[in-house]
RNA sequence: CGGGGCGUAGCGCAGCUUGGUAGCGCAACUGCUUUGGGAGCAGUGGGUCGGGGGUUCAAAUCCUCUCGCCCCGACCA
């Protein structure tokens, strides 16, 4: 036997997660949602409860990406949930979009009914229903029109954070729910030029969002006029490449012309005395953003947080032995949390009686980027013990408390390239070149991992090829800003 | 919304075919020993078997309706 087999069977895998990614993609990102107490199913169908450590995520996702909005001068406003019938249907290509997965408010009062449950008054049934928000366009463009008199007015940015409702016909944690968190941005200018410039920068913040706080290499493109958002005359996206070789839209960004300027009637007065519709923009990022950060770099022992974007980027674990000394391994976890706390970093000591290996592989499923071990040996020495999430127990390390205050930024950039950069290679090693048809097939049949095919778009007219696509899922995910379109991804995805 | 699977203790499951009033593992709780990559022993608590209706002396089990979850599609962030 050699020394590797014997290691194997000395210490047999035994992983956090069950099934295995490989095992079972689709239930394994099920069970690490669950295990790394981000989010659960909630008795409201297709809705779900998004738990502290959860939301703590959603948080530093909102906090990175603000900012990032606001240094492009958009101001954060809020528009109604509610929104009047008429306005979804003032867009005609909207309407077809929505209307079917639209909930509505029909009653303004409950009252008992025959059988001694609540029902909705007939008495109280509104004049005209409310729609709740899928998406705020109208409702914004019908406060925009009241706002924009003369070019002078413009640009006007504009960007809220808020639910949405879809009412989806298949939901899964965080990837499709019918109530979601997003943000969505809503841009007015005065020349079609503005907007589409408008379109391409907003996208590009999500890419830079992507790239540098979620440690994600996306694919950034246009998207095929069948896969447009309602009433857009562009719409480009981001998306990204999954474990398991399906793709993530992970945002949107449109150009809407004046399509929605029209039938909202934002109008102006414009530098030559006469009257305009402006050129609007519409761009989001949602939860599902975290569905694709669990699928990106999750393994088989639960989550890895990006360290840049984690709610706790450093979790102290005191190893107490009884109450011997209990008391001194405590107060010098808390002084080194105080130390990282002055330096920026987020950390959290785990004050649970559990044990100490119960402890760790908690840490472990929720993907703490950092877990530092503190027991009465570092006490007396003045060490500690750090290891990292993305590299494992290989890479534990003893040092000085002083030596790691001053190396944690370091270490945590480091953490983040090193993710990035896998998530880079992965991406890239899953693209195949295809330039017909029989070669896009021919991969997609054989190929032992699934995959994007980069075909012309010339190919997309072909009609043999269109009807293999459709039988096989396969539909088109953007044409890649580096090819100047002349290119387009083909994949499966979410 | 179509096709398939599944709802029994917090989680994972057995029991259902051949009806007889519920069990296993983990978790939880208590005690002791433990504690630096998933601890051991002993003991304890917890389920109107998703919900409604039906058949029957008797239903987790049979019939029926309904709700929910998961997977594969269609649709979509």
């Amino acid at each position: 036997m050699t020394q590797s087999q014997k290691v194997a069977t000395a210490t047999p895998q035994r992983t956090a997660i069950i099934p295995t990614r490989a095992d079972n993609f689709a239930e394994w990102y099920q069970s690490v949602v669950k295990a790394a107490d981000l989010a659960e199913n909630s008795p409201v169908r297709g809705s779900m409860v998004i738990k502290p450590y959860g939301y703590g995520l959603w948080e530093q996702i909102q906090r990175a990406l603000d900012d990032k909005i606001k240094d492009e001068g958009v101001q954060n406003a809020y528009f109604p949930l509610l929104i009047p019938l008429s306005f979804i249907s003032r867009e005609a290509e909207h309407v077809d979009g929505f209307a079917k997965e639209c909930a509505v408010v029909t009653h303004h009062r409950l009252e008992m009914g025959p059988e001694g449950k609540l029902i909705p008054s007939p008495s109280a049934e509104l004049e005209e229903p409310f729609v709740i928000r899928p998406t705020s366009e109208t409702i914004i463009g019908d406060s925009m029109s009241k706002w924009v008199q003369s070019y002078r007015d413009l640009p006007l940015l504009l960007n809220q954070w808020c639910n949405v409702m879809r009412w989806e016909m298949r939901t899964r944690l965080f990837l499709r729910t019918s109530e979601f968190l997003w943000q969505e941005g809503h841009n007015a200018f005065e020349t079609a030029e503005q907007a589409e410039a408008d379109a391409r920068k907003m996208l590009e913040v999500y890419r830079s969002l992507y790239v540098d706080f979620l440690a994600m290499s996306p694919f950034c493109g246009e998207k095929t006029a069948d896969e447009r958002f309602p009433g857009a005359v562009r719409t480009y996206s981001i998306e990204s490449m999954m474990q398991d070789g399906k793709a993530l839209q992970a945002a949107t960004s449109h150009n809407l012309g004046q399509n929605f300027s029209k039938s909202c009637g934002i109008k102006f007065q414009g530098r030559d005395g006469s009257e305009h519709f402006a050129h609007t923009t519409s761009w989001g990022l949602s939860t599902r953003s975290i569905g694709g950060l669990i699928m990106t770099h999750g393994d088989d022992d639960g989550l890895k947080m990006p360290p840049r974007i984690a709610p706790q980027q450093v979790i102290i674990l005191p190893i107490t032995k009884g109450d011997d000394g209990a008391a001194a391994v405590i107060e010098y976890a808390q002084n080194i949390a105080a130390q990282l706390k002055a330096v920026g970093v987020r950390v959290h000591i785990d004050l649970s009686d559990a044990r100490a290996p119960d402890k760790m592989w908690a840490a472990i499923k929720r993907g703490v980027p950092l877990r530092v071990e503190v027991g009465g040996r570092e006490v007396e020495e003045g060490k500690l013990t750090h290891t990292r999430r993305d590299l494992g127990r290989e890479s534990k390390t003893s040092c000085s408390v002083d030596e790691f205050i001053g190396s944690i930024k370091n270490i945590l950039d480091d953490m983040h390239h090193s993710m990035l950069k896998t998530s880079q290679s992965y991406s890239k090693s899953r693209v195949v070149d295809c330039q017909t048809a029989g070669a896009m097939k021919e991969y997609f049949e054989t190929s032992l991992e699934l995959g994007f095919a980069k075909i012309p778009v010339e190919l997309l007219t072909d009609e043999a090829l269109a009807v293999y696509r459709k039988d096989n899922a396969l539909t088109t995910r953007c044409m890649p800003f580096e090819d100047e379109g002349r290119m387009v991804l083909i994949g499966k995805s979410y």
